[in-house]
DNA sequence: TCTACGTGTAAGTAGTTTCTGACACGTGTC
DNA sequence: GACACGTGTCAGAAACTACTTACACGTAGA
């Protein structure tokens, strides 16, 4: 209970925005500072449309998030971190996880667990 | 840091298998014991050619393993078991991974069109 | 005004994943 | 033989994701 994590359906987010590799390299980069969009898709080498594609879903999965700022020169810059997640993935973690899962649950009994 | 966990590409690939809620409930239910496909297929309520492609899907990634056995009537059965995976997803955990993608890797170097 | 830099979004395409409905094989039993 | 149960795979539809191109807006400076 302590260690309660996401709802499945909440770990399926997560699990889904971190399973990309230029997703994966974006919240490596920002783990090393934060950082603007138009910035982040040169130094990725991702175009801008593409990067804000991929924010949005690692922001959603709240993974990440970003802030809009005003520089010195007076643009409007919209700057990125990475939150402080943490999952811990094991067999049982998913296995309590899944208990929450709302997506697809076919009409099966309340909880068909009997095994040999 | 000695934790190195699974490469870049590994890990994408774990998170990707782990980022569906049949698959996640495959491996909830065989954390609490193994099974064999049609039954598993049965409690699930997904149809056994679907099943079969997830669980493909999670023996590549390492999170399960099947193994052929002859049930005493003469069936070949294949069970599934799952593996005793432990991942701790964190910011700096994720950054040490992305060092070893080797997919899409673009250019880090020069400034590709950088026109004054 | 035009250029350079920042923001965002809409439309269309290409590619992958997911899923169903066949089909194949095997065994043991009625 | 027909049936029930187990295994697996193939082909095609449907749905979703990833990506590009093109456009919209903003401010600052030559």
């Amino acid at each position: 209970m302590t260690a309660s994590g996401p709802s499945g359906d909440e770990l399926v987010e997560m699990l889904a925005a971190l399973a990309h590799p230029i997703r994966l390299r974006i919240v490596a980069t920002l783990a090393g500072g934060r950082d603007y969009v138009s910035r982040l898709a040169r130094e990725l080498g991702v175009s801008r449309p593409l990067l804000h594609m991929h924010l949005r879903r690692l922001e959603v999965a709240g993974l990440v998030v970003g802030r809009l700022e005003l520089s010195e020169d007076g643009k409007a810059m919209k700057y990125y971190d990475v939150t402080d997640f943490s999952l811990h993935l094991t067999a049982s973690a998913v296995a309590e996880a899944a208990k929450t899962l709302t997506k697809q649950d076919p009409e099966k009994g309340p909880r068909p667990k009997e095994h040999t």
